[in-house]
DNA sequence: GTAATTGTCAACCTAAAGGTTGAATATTAT
DNA sequence: ATAATATTCAACCTTTAGGTTGACAATTAC
């Protein structure tokens, strides 16, 4: 069997950034900076109660965080979490890599056969 | 309204490696180059079909390519496709730095209020 | 030609995802 | 005190995801 790196945090964080609408507000978080549920929640066609889900996703995969102060609750964009994501993607590009110069090498010197 | 960028392809690659199972199929097939069906599946503790179903995800999210000779459907991971997710990432990192820089500005002259 | 192998397709099941609405809870304003 | 505001919680609904099993179709081996 494969070993399945523990990586429930990734899937998490790939997952919550899968969906159009998670995405859109991280965007809009990026550009505006800390801001309120209700503020986010006026951008999209979609009840408070929906975007509040979404926040909380994006909370869970630690791509956001929250700042209560009395009522109001502040979200800002996380994005250190999101190197998570790229440093998989690296590291599956440099497997790749990895095979293709052995291949290089196995046909430079076919005679040779090592490994 | 926001505008969502149709990004329904980006929603699609991102759902396509936000599993566990899949992931792990793609750095299988980076690993070992192109292989048969049967092949993936056996490290798998997972029916045939399941990951039958899987590889045909990743296919529509293009992340693999598949090439049928006779009986046997040689599956190949497409790296390039990657690109996308990453250019998102990138991308939104960049709006995050755009704005850092306008209120560096801003604290920088707070007299001439332009904008 | 009969049997084995390689895959997909279709039907089904269960759980999770993404929405909705209607309270409920806290906080602030009048 | 009462009303308005900001948000979550809970219950519900519908669609999608991930898995299973059982046929089926095509190709290859005996």
């Amino acid at each position: 069997m494969v070993e399945y790196k523990s990586d429930e945090n990734l899937s998490r964080l790939l997952k919550a950034v899968s969906d159009t609408t998670r995405r859109s507000l991280l965007t809009q978080l990026s550009q505006q900076g800390v801001s309120r549920v209700t503020d986010l929640a006026g951008y999209y066609d979609m009840s408070l109660n929906a975007i509040s889900k979404h926040i909380k996703v994006l909370e869970k995969a630690e791509l956001v965080t929250r700042k209560t102060i009395g009522r109001t609750h502040w979200i800002e964009a996380n994005l250190e979490q999101i190197k998570l994501a790229e440093n998989w993607f690296m590291e599956l590009k440099s497997i790749w890599e990895l095979r293709l110069n052995k291949l290089d090498e196995l046909m430079k010197n076919g005679d040779a056969s090592d490994d």
